[in-house]
Formats: C-alpha cells, sequence, structure tokens
DNA sequence: ACTTCGATGCTCT
DNA sequence: GAGCATCGAAGTA
C-alpha cells in the first residue's frame, strides 16, 4: 500500500514532477454519511502538463499571469483550480512558495468507481468521461470551493505514484493544448496509446531540445 | 459596472 | 473542424 504523495514532493520543477506523475493515480473519496463507508473514485493518470514561471512564456505572456499573481502565495503541494471558459481545471502548485508553477492534470483513466463517475458525469461514450482536464473534475463530482487550497495528500483527493516510473518509450513528449505562448515547450506527457488520454490536438510543433 | 480574455466542452456539420 | 456557451478575474472608469 503506497502512501499519497507529500506535498513536500511537489517542490521542485513541475516538467520532472509531470512526466513522474505518469501511471499515478488519482484518488477521490466521497464522504457517504448514510453508510460512515467512503466511497473511493480513482483513475489511472495518463496526460499532464507542466507551467513553470516565469521562465515559461504560457504563464508569464500578458494578462495570463497577472491575473492569477495572487496564486504566487501558495505553498508547494496545495491543490488549486484553474478556471477557463467557465470550466475548473484541477493542477498542483509546485516549486518553493513565492514563485507560480504548477502540475495540470488533463485526463485520466477511471479505475473504481466508474458508475459513480457517470452520475456526477453522465455522457454517451464512455471514453469521454475523464479524457478533459475540466471532464475530470466534473466525473469526480470535486467542488473547487471545498478543494482549492487543500494540502495534495488531504484524505478526499490525493495522488498514489506509478509503482514504478513510466519507460521513456511508453511517455509521448508533445506541446502544450489550447495556448497561444510558450507553444514549442514540450511539457506535456501523455501515455503513448492510451484511449483515455484528450483528444484535444498539441498547439504546435516542439522546440528541437526541450528546455530543461 | 462594464469589457475582455481564456490551460474547455459540447453540438452540430 | 467550426461555432458557441460559459464564468471568474483584471483592467478600465
Amino acid at each position: 500500500m503506497t502512501a499519497p504523495l507529500p506535498p513536500a514532493h511537489f517542490a521542485g520543477n513541475p516538467v520532472e514532477i509531470a512526466r513522474n506523475l505518469l501511471g499515478g493515480t488519482l484518488v477521490r473519496q466521497v464522504p457517504d454519511h448514510e453508510n460512515r463507508v467512503g466511497i473511493r473514485l480513482t483513475g489511472t493518470i495518463v496526460e499532464v502538463e507542466a507551467y513553470d514561471c516565469p521562465r515559461d512564456p504560457a504563464c508569464t505572456a500578458g494578462r495570463f499571469h497577472a491575473a492569477r499573481s495572487a496564486d504566487m502565495a501558495i505553498p508547494p503541494g496545495t491543490w488549486l483550480f484553474w478556471t477557463a471558459h467557465g470550466h475548473p481545471l484541477l493542477q498542483v502548485a509546485c516549486r518553493p512558495e513565492g514563485v507560480s508553477a504548477s502540475v495540470l492534470i488533463r485526463a485520466i483513466q477511471p479505475l473504481e468507481g466508474l458508475g459513480q463517475m457517470l452520475t456526477f458525469r453522465p455522457v454517451t461514450r464512455e471514453r469521454d468521461l475523464t479524457n478533459g482536464p475540466a471532464k475530470l473534475v466534473y466525473a469526480l463530482g470535486l467542488d473547487p470551493a471545498r478543494i482549492s487550497g487543500r494540502p495534495v495528500n488531504a484524505p478526499e483527493l490525493h495522488l498514489l505514484p506509478p509503482p514504478a516510473p513510466l519507460p521513456d518509450e511508453m511517455v509521448e513528449v508533445t506541446a502544450r493544448v489550447g495556448i497561444r505562448e510558450g507553444r514549442t515547450l514540450p511539457w506535456r506527457f501523455t501515455v503513448r496509446g492510451n484511449p483515455w488520454v484528450s483528444p484535444a490536438a498539441p498547439s504546435m510543433d516542439l522546440a528541437l531540445s526541450p528546455a530543461e
């Protein structure tokens, strides 16, 4: 039984942390007051992205970063939500407090509690349940107001590391999705060939050499 | 108070 | 693959 990743695990480079999160497990415990037994919703992490201010143009560019400058006070290993187009996106703050950087969880493959997830987020095609950053937030029934600011190892929502780091040949490295600046940075990591990876196309071709 | 923007998702062709 | 609804936050006034 592996222990949840502690907040200290996220006090580093979000690019490395994101890469090593692939194959891990996102665990959501839903309190069930009737049975006094928590319902467990879990999924394997199959897609993540890294954001790393201030060297990251996607993060620093224009008002994009300034808009969330308040996030810079958040200590590493804290759950937080980005809002884009009215949808909440789940991420974990990284690096030391005072530096804005994060890992964005973009897709999971459901493991436990698929039926419960479908009640939170009814879909016709099962594969559409959690194959997007906001989709998984809805499918897990996460309330941003309740989760945001909580430590990443909180009982109600935490992460388990992969049994072993995924070998490089299983990891596909591409450009991040849906951004204007920083399109060439190879900071999106997906499990190669996994059908639960989001359908969104990466924003552009990669830089010749990965940035650190 | 009003305007603009976006790390998205959904519903059509 | 294109169009649009969505909503929280910043900037402007």
